[in-house]
RNA sequence: UGGCCUAUGGUGUAACGGUAGCACAACAGAUUUUGGUUCUGUUGGUUGAGGUUCGAAUCCUUGUAGGCCAACCA
């Protein structure tokens, strides 16, 4: 190792939950061991919020060497599905990374009775009959402490009994409870005597009629953590409180001490990740769905070509820490351009066609002309695209009566075709309402790219399809969701916030005949326009593409 | 008004008592057969008030602001 390796290391930082774990490595706790777990409930499809947890469990156990399980928090059956479990451990797995084990809360249901059952045994637990509304009455407020309801004293035997019966199912759905017997007066409102088990005659995905009781997330989470010897549990900065009783658990059943750490959820810009306001977008029919390609979704963002690896990165830099946030969505965007400027092949497409004639070119003339599949790439090879006489060009890289500092293609002025040659616009011709609808031009056939020697030095490059050649599709463009930064914090209604422009469909786009061949998964560059990725709606003949990202324009930002 | 968590450029995040740095964004320039990429530069920051210290973003006190907690959700 160099020196400069070691200043690098050294100035390199980490965030608090790496000095967390290297200290605790350090001074041998666990033997060293690192096991995370990443603990979705299978209620809903994985979010971008989700994303960056996976990242930090599977990127915390990658980089120490150890451990990552992902466990499904199924506690709760009538809100769980076996479709989300199987999305679930797709979206992981197209995240990158591999589960060390794929476990279920659900598995741990004998053990987990056991466990309340010893909380009982030691006058820890006992079973309240109280409907929910006398047992919040009983809570007290954050300024009031609770007092005791009359279960609370009841006698171990009794509560061994109760609660044996609870299980068996001969008392009817939300009866009784099983709560932690701790302090009705603490300020932790957690540990005003929390519920452990509720009584629930639902069928669940995995265990079925086996159980009418099912634990709580404080009676299952952190138990499950320390069955699976997990050394670091962490969660979101909602669950601080929980900690003092995930704690307690633990040591009143003397089992292996997982620790839990929070962090704050990172939040995105323009979206919002709320399930209940994910599926009214879904419901309502803002959005086709939920990998409706807006959506802030893995499945969405897959759908729409944002990739692992840009993901990933998003997620290593904007970083890891206890307070509030609200990231701009502009840079999961760079992160998405910068990989796929890597990666994606270059392709020509013209979404809004304006005809253009090349008058001194000879008709049903077809020239074949080679072109580079990705500049950034040396080993992108090359393709041959078809030129003729009659072209597509955008619409927006022709101005009958151009501002200054426009310098693409107008009355009398000059464009490099990409890969092929300088034309010069001769004539406009107009329909009856005035709109041009063609573009009368010659070209310079000494100027052909890669072999020009025409001296011309044209102010821009256009991209253009071979009107003869090109193949026709759909083209969706996406914008933000919301026009507001933050509409989860935002007063008005939910409708209001929403951007009427958040889809742009072009039915009638042309493309490069290579682009036929392309399918969902693969990348593209449509040169001048942005990043693009097959639609999984495309059909053979038919292709669907989704833009993923654009590219930067600075034209676009000096205009306005 | 009880407890807990958090405050660093527009945004996100470092600095662990010793020169406030990095990235994105913004702006300017160079390069460019993508108004892309790449490269260079610029603007801009420690929540207020006290205190400890030779020295404070960092430690202490006290304000202020934001967030979380009284689900048979997780």
């Amino acid at each position: 190792m160099t020196t400069d390796n070691i200043k690098e290391e050294k100035t390199e930082s980490l965030n608090f939950l790496e000095e967390i774990v290297e200290q605790d490595i350090a001074e041998g706790k666990h033997e060293g061991r690192v096991h995370t777990r990443f603990p979705p409930e299978p209620n809903g499809y994985l979010h971008v919020g989700h994303a960056t947890s996976i990242c930090l469990n599977f990127g915390l156990a990658v980089r120490y060497g150890g451990q990552c399980n992902l466990r499904f928090d199924d506690t709760n059956p009538v809100t769980e599905e076996t479709e989300y479990v199987e999305s679930i451990i797709n979206d992981v797995r197209w995240m990158g990374f591999e589960p060390t084990n794929i476990l279920y809360a659900s598995d741990y249901f004998p053990q987990l009775y056991g466990f309340a059952s010893d909380l009982i045994r030691k006058g820890l637990a006992y079973v309240d009959d109280s409907t929910a509304e006398e047992i919040a009455a009983l809570k007290g407020t954050p300024t009031e402490p609770g007092r005791p309801g009359p279960c609370r004293s009841r006698s171990v035997a009794e509560n061994l009994d109760l609660f044996e019966r609870m299980r068996k199912g001969e008392f009817a759905e939300g009866s009784r409870v099983l709560r932690a017997k701790i302090d009705l007066a603490s300020p932790n409102m957690i540990m005003r005597d929390p519920l452990l088990y509720r009584i629930k005659f639902a069928h669940h995905h995995r265990t079925g009629d086996d159980w009418c009781i099912y634990p709580m997330y404080d009676m299952a989470h952190g138990q499950s953590d320390s069955i699976e010897r997990i050394t670091h549990s962490i969660c979101t900065l909602e669950f601080v409180p929980h900690r003092e009783l995930y704690d307690w658990c633990i040591e009143e059943l003397g089992i292996f001490p997982s620790k839990q750490y929070e962090f704050a959820r990172r939040n995105l810009s323009y979206t919002v990740v709320s399930k209940r306001k994910l599926l009214k977008l879904v419901n309502e029919g803002h959005v086709a769905g939920w990998d409706d390609p807006r959506m802030p979704t893995i499945s969405a963002m897959r759908r729409r070509g944002y990739t692992a690896a840009a993901i990933r990165e998003w997620a290593k830099r904007i970083g890891i820490a206890k307070r509030e946030n609200l990231v701009d969505l502009s840079l999961l965007e760079f992160c998405v351009r910068e990989d796929l400027n890597k990666l994606a092949l270059r392709a020509m497409a013209v979404l809004d066609p304006l005809k253009v004639v090349i008058t001194n070119y000879p008709a049903g003339q077809t020239e074949w002309l080679e072109t580079d599949n990705n500049p950034e790439d040396p080993n992108g090879g090359t393709r041959q695209l078809p030129f003729s006489q009659e072209l597509w060009i955008e619409q927006e890289d022709f101005m009958e009566n151009p501002p200054p500092k426009f310098f693409r293609l107008s009355p009398g002025t000059m464009a490099r075709l990409k890969s092929a040659y300088i034309i010069q616009c001769d004539e406009v011709v107009k329909d009856a309402d005035g709109k041009v609808t063609e573009l009368r031009c010659t070209y310079f056939p000494n100027s052909k790219s890669g072999e020009d020697n025409s001296g011309l030095k044209p102010k821009t490059t256009i991209h253009w399809v071979s009107a003869e050649h090109a193949i026709p599709a759909e083209v969706r463009l996406y914008d933000r969701l919301f026009t507001v930064e933050d509409p989860a914090n935002d007063e008005r209604d939910f409708q209001e916030l929403l951007n009427p422009d958040s889809l742009k469909v072009v039915e009638n786009a042309r493309l490069e005949p290579s682009l036929a061949a392309a399918k969902p998964g693969e990348y593209f560059q449509f040169i001048r326009l942005g990043y693009f990725t097959p639609d999984t709606d495309s059909a053979p003949g038919k292709p669907v593409f989704n833009r993923t990202v654009t590219l930067r324009d600075a034209w676009a930002k000096a205009k306005v």
